[in-house]
RNA sequence: GCGGCUGUAGCUCAGCGGAUUAGAGCAUCGGUCUACGGAACCGAGGGUCGGGGGUUCGAAUCCCUCCAGCCGCACCA
């Protein structure tokens, strides 16, 4: 099926073809009316005529036939006014519709690079906005019908491994990997660190062991997969934790393209792009220049021959194009990574790497701040763990169950608060503006009340109690929708906005499109039922308000789902 | 110095180039109230949209400039 808003858009575009094709109308939701129709304004400005009269030559020559009806509004716009017929016949659809409505897109490749932690060091709170952000794009692209490729691009390679892997000898096989399975990494990276600095034979030692394990020295490189393998099932216990999507096998760390580094350097030099500066094997990408004005370089590799992080950066583009056949790529990595993005795609690109039609984005966010306002740190300065931030949250949702619901099955009690705890975390995050900062405040995340993710949850459940109550199977059969009473209409409007949402959230890369609709959609609803009482109203409008919360329960769980938020049927 | 991001009500944030009242949430104040889950609903007060220019019939929104904050700027990722 298709959404509300997709078929009379396509009545629009017929008219609006005609000022070349593909006009945007702009067809947006209104306060005036249920839409409204911008794009005239444009269109006569650049036709130079007299919007007043091409909205009435528009009107005239629209076919909305039973849709909507249409009026001229102020110097151009046109309001329009769903039928009921025409929200009678989208809401029936919606009601055997899985889909809710969104339809799919076909043929496109998405490969989402997220989350991305460090081996042997503990995940902590710079990973907490990737890790959810990303998730819920997998999520929505999934959904969407993208076929989705995650790529946990986790730092498993470099000089710190010669350190850490002498660490681990020293602290004797099985003791490191009993410290590194309880997820005490800290401890260990930071134990290593300090030898590194403090013990010259020590520092050699990690020296002469980077050495081997680039070498491939067979056990180096077990030592080294014990690190990995280690850090990795660490890693799905802080995911399970969050309830995060990602698994081993979508970890494809850093060493992954150890092997293609000489290919990508070769293929650079075969393009007549390599430059030798300093010693280091350089491309100067156009428009980039340093402090003192000097072009500035991505180095492919270093003066040591060792290759860096623009490197392994270029050969995963490479690859997810090449290799996995990616339309879509995607970076959700933090702001500070804007500029060597795009100065690696620009390299890419300039090597033949990118083709036009293969979109590739920096999905960038801001930090997580301290009630201070600095980035996010204990007392002590030190980073915050991401499964602490996790447990606390928990913690507190299940206080607040034990004051509400004190008879609570205890075991209910622990699977709700982790459902209600990481609702609270991930919502807070997705329900702003990726790109800007915000105070992480587990107070209010937690809150129940406003626009949070316990709220949301909340809302859902009341709607599912009224089934309950029911104490049977429903159906809604041949039900119609009237929608007599303005709370039923403006709920009715909520529902079949949906896939505008999603896709608005899918295309921008903004989750906080779809929380933001959520939130609206749950108050609707509440409006709803404060005015409109179901179980009591008689035949056939109970049936019909029956149906209109089987929508909104279906449409908050998708909703929600989509964002990798649970949704309880009862709390 | 160059570049990026941010600056909207007391606080936290929406606002997709449009129209007489710039919207939510929290907080404050006032209502609803023996309520299908009150973790609710309805309403009120509160804003020179960082400052200044410009484009336009129209700017929180586009352009320029200034101010403030954060971040990045060659061999760590």
């Amino acid at each position: 099926m298709s959404s509300s808003y997709d078929i009379v858009l396509r009545r629009l575009r017929r008219v609006f073809d005609q000022f070349g094709e593909g006009t945007d109308p702009v067809l947006r939701p209104s306060d005036r009316s249920d839409y409204q129709v911008n794009g005239i304004m444009a269109v006569a400005k650049s036709r130079g005529e007299n919007p007043r009269v091409l909205a009435e030559r528009v009107v005239a020559e629209l076919d909305l036939g039973d849709l909507a009806s249409v009026e001229i509004a102020g110097p151009g716009f046109l309001n329009l006014t769903l039928t009921t017929s025409f929200l009678d016949t989208q809401l029936r659809a919606n009601l055997s519709d899985e889909r809710l409505g969104v339809a799919t897109t076909t043929g496109r490749t998405a490969v989402i690079d997220y989350s991305a932690p460090n081996v042997a060091k503990e995940m902590h709170v710079g990973h907490l906005r990737s890790t959810v952000i990303g998730d819920a794009l997998a999520r929505l692209y999934r959904f969407k019908g993208y076929k989705v490729i995650a790529r946990n691009h986790v730092g498993d390679w470099g000089t710190p491994f010669g350190m850490l892997i002498e660490h681990l000898l020293d602290l004797g096989e099985e003791h490191a990997v009993a410290t590194l399975s309880i997820g005490d990494l800290n401890t260990f990276y930071r134990e290593a660190r300090e030898k590194f600095e403090s013990d010259e034979a020590f520092k050699e030692r990690s020296r002469q062991r980077v050495v081997l394990l680039q070498a491939g020295d067979a056990e180096t490189n077990r030592l080294w997969r014990v690190l990995v393998e280690q850090s990795v099932a660490y890693f799905s216990e802080v995911y399970d934790a969050l309830g995060v999507t990602l698994t081993p096998a979508d970890v494809v760390g850093e060493s992954f393209y150890n092997p293609m580094l000489a290919d990508v350097v070769r293929d650079l030099d075969a393009a007549g792009l390599l430059v030798e500066s300093d010693g280091a094997l350089c491309v100067f990408p156009e428009g980039f220049t340093t402090r003192e004005g000097d072009p500035l370089p991505v180095i492919v590799q270093k003066r040591d021959e060792g290759f860096g992080y623009a490197a392994t950066d270029l050969a995963a583009v490479r690859d997810r194009v090449s290799q996995l056949g990616g339309t879509d790529l995607l970076y959700v990595v933090g702001a500070p990574q804007a500029q060597h993005f795009a100065m690696v795609w620009a390299v890419a690109r300039a090597a033949g790497w990118l083709p036009e039609n293969v979109r590739i984005e920096h999905i960038s966010f801001g930090s997580v701040l301290g009630p201070d306002r600095k980035m996010f740190k204990t007392r002590s300065g030190e980073t915050i763990k991401l499964i602490g931030l996790v447990q606390d949250a928990v913690d507190k949702a299940s206080l607040a169950l034990a004051e509400r619901s004190p008879d609570m099955d205890p075991e209910q009690r622990r699977v709700l608060a982790t459902q209600i705890g990481r609702a609270a975390i991930k919502y807070a995050d997705l329900s702003t503006d990726r790109q800007r900062d915000y105070v992480f405040d587990l107070e209010r995340m937690v809150n129940f009340e406003g626009d949070t993710g316990p709220y949301l949850q909340y809302a859902n459940a009341r709607v599912r109690s009224i089934f309950r109550k029911l104490r049977g199977p429903w159906n809604a059969g041949d039900v119609h929708f009237v929608l007599a009473h303005d709370a039923e209409r403006s709920l009715a409007l909520g529902l079949l906005a949906f896939p505008e949402a999603v896709d608005a959230a899918v295309t921008s890369c903004q989750p906080h499109r779809l929380t933001g609709y959520l939130f609206d959609l749950a108050q609707r609803f509440t409006s709803f039922y404060e005015a409109c009482p179901v179980l009591s109203a008689e035949e056939p409008l109970r049936q019909e308000r029956l149906a209109l919360c089987a929508l909104t329960a279906r449409t908050l769980t998708l909703g929600l789902s989509l964002l990798g938020i649970d949704a309880p049927e009862q709390m």
